[in-house]
DNA sequence: GCAAAGATAATAGTATTACTATCATTTCTG
DNA sequence: CAGAAATGATAGTAATACTATTATCTTTGC
C-alpha cells in the first residue's frame, strides 16, 4: 500500500493531509504528485518514497477512511441496544458523508469522506485490481461490507445476499450523491440531506421484513 | 460526442468495431488511440478526426449502447402485456450484460455490453463530466432511466424515488458483476448467473409492494 | 475522362505525465 | 560529533495525448 509509512514522519503527514486538500480541490484526475510537491516545497521524488504512484495514495486513502468508519461503526453498535437500530445505525454511517471533524489527527476526516464519496471507486476499478486485492489492498472495506453483512444475518440468518446488500448500498448512496451534483435526471429531487439514508433503509428493510414473512 | 460521425464512412465504422475489440481486450486505460491505429493500420491523427479523445469514444460507445437497450426495452414492452412482467423484462434487461448478437451491424453487441458493465462509469466519472452533460452526451442514458422510472410510476404512482431506484440497480447490477469477478468479498456466493437479475428484481418488488400496503 | 474537393496516410513535433537516478544537504541518533 | 537516515535539488527518460503539415488517394460533378 505504501513504501513507506507516512504516518512515520512529519513529510508522511503532510503528504497525507495535503493531498486530502489538494484532491478536494482539483480532483483526483488533475491531481499528480508535482502539484502535490509544489504545494508542500517538496520535491516530487521525495513523495514517491511514500507511494509508487498517486492511485497507491488514494488505496491509503480510503483504508484510512475504511478503517476508521470499522472504528465508527464498532464504536455506534456500542451505544445502540437494539439490532434493528444497529442496522439503521449502520446504514446511516455508511450513506452519509461526515459532517464532524474530530480533529484528532492530521487527516480531514469531512474532506476525506468528501473523497471516499466522489473518487473511491477509482481506487479499485483499475487494471491492477487483482494483484492490489491479493496484497490486501481492499481489507478494510471488506471488512466493513462483512462486520454490516453479519449484523443483516443476525436480524435475518436465511438471508440469501447481505453482501451484496450492503455494498449496493454503500457504493450506490456514493453514486446517488454523484448523480445530484452532476447528472441530477439520474435520481429523484430531494427535499432534504437524508432523502438517500432513507432511500436505502426503506429499501433494506422492505427486503429485509418481507423474505421473513415466506 | 464526435468531431466526425464514425458510421459516415469505412474507417469509422472500423475505428468503433476495433475499439470495442481492443478496450475489451486490454481495458479501457491501456487503450490508446496509437494502440487502436496499430490493429486498423491508420495513423492515430486519422482517428483523432472522428474524436477528439479516447473518452469522448468512451462516450460515443455508451450513448450507441443505452441508445439501442431503449430500443430493446420498447420492443420487449410490446410483447409483454402485464405491467409486472413488464418491469420484470426491464430489469433483466438492465441487469444482465448480452448473450446473442443480432449481427445486423458492425458493432458488436455482446463485447459492447460486457464494456459497459465493466467500463461505462468511466465515461461520467470524470472532471468534465458537467460540460459533456450539457452538450447531452448522457442523454441516450437518462431516457432509459425515464423509461422505466415511468413504468415504475405506473405500478405505483406515488412512488417517490423511481430514478434512484433504477439508476440503484444499473449502476449496482455493472458493480456486482465487477466484484464478483475482481473482489467477491464485496457480493455473495451465487449458484446460476441470474442471481444478481434476482437480487434486483426482488428487491424492487419488496420495496414497490410494501410502500403499496401503507 | 478529368479537375476539384474531400478524406486518409505518413511523418514529425510538442507538452505533460509518470516516473527513475544521482548527488548534495540537512536532520536525527547513539 | 560521527555516521546514518531522510530530504532537497536537479536532471533525465519513456509514454501519452495530442497538433501540424504535406503527400497521396478516392470520390464526385461536369
Amino acid at each position: 500500500m505504501y513504501t513507506k509509512n507516512p504516518d512515520s514522519s512529519e513529510l508522511g503527514r503532510k503528504i497525507i493531509s495535503s493531498s486530502i486538500e489538494l484532491i478536494n480541490e482539483i480532483g483526483f484526475e488533475s491531481f499528480t504528485f508535482k502539484k502535490l510537491g509544489a504545494t508542500i516545497n517538496s520535491p516530487e521524488s521525495s513523495i514517491y518514497r511514500y507511494f509508487t504512484n498517486k492511485q497507491a495514495l488514494l488505496i491509503y486513502l480510503t483504508s484510512w477512511y475504511w478503517t476508521w468508519t470499522e472504528y465508527r461503526l464498532v464504536f455506534a453498535m456500542t451505544i445502540v441496544a437494539s439490532i434493528d437500530e444497529r442496522l439503521n445505525k449502520c446504514i446511516e454511517i455508511l450513506t452519509q458523508p461526515v459532517e464532524v471533524d474530530d480533529d484528532i489527527s492530521y487527516v480531514n476526516e469531512i474532506l476525506l469522506s468528501e473523497i471516499i464519496f466522489a473518487e473511491s471507486l477509482k481506487a479499485y476499478h483499475t487494471k491492477n485490481v487483482d494483484e492490489q486485492n491479493k496484497i490486501g489492498c481492499f481489507e478494510a472495506y471488506k471488512s466493513v461490507v462483512q462486520r454490516v453483512s453479519d449484523i443483516v444475518l443476525e436480524i435475518q440468518p436465511d438471508f440469501e445476499y447481505p453482501h451484496m446488500l450492503i455494498s449496493t448500498i454503500i457504493e450506490g448512496a456514493h453514486q446517488q450523491k454523484y448523480f445530484s451534483e452532476h447528472l441530477p435526471a439520474l435520481t429523484d429531487k430531494v427535499k432534504d440531506k437524508k432523502a438517500i439514508n432513507s432511500f436505502y433503509t426503506e429499501l433494506t428493510w422492505n427486503f429485509l421484513k418481507s423474505t421473513t414473512r415466506n
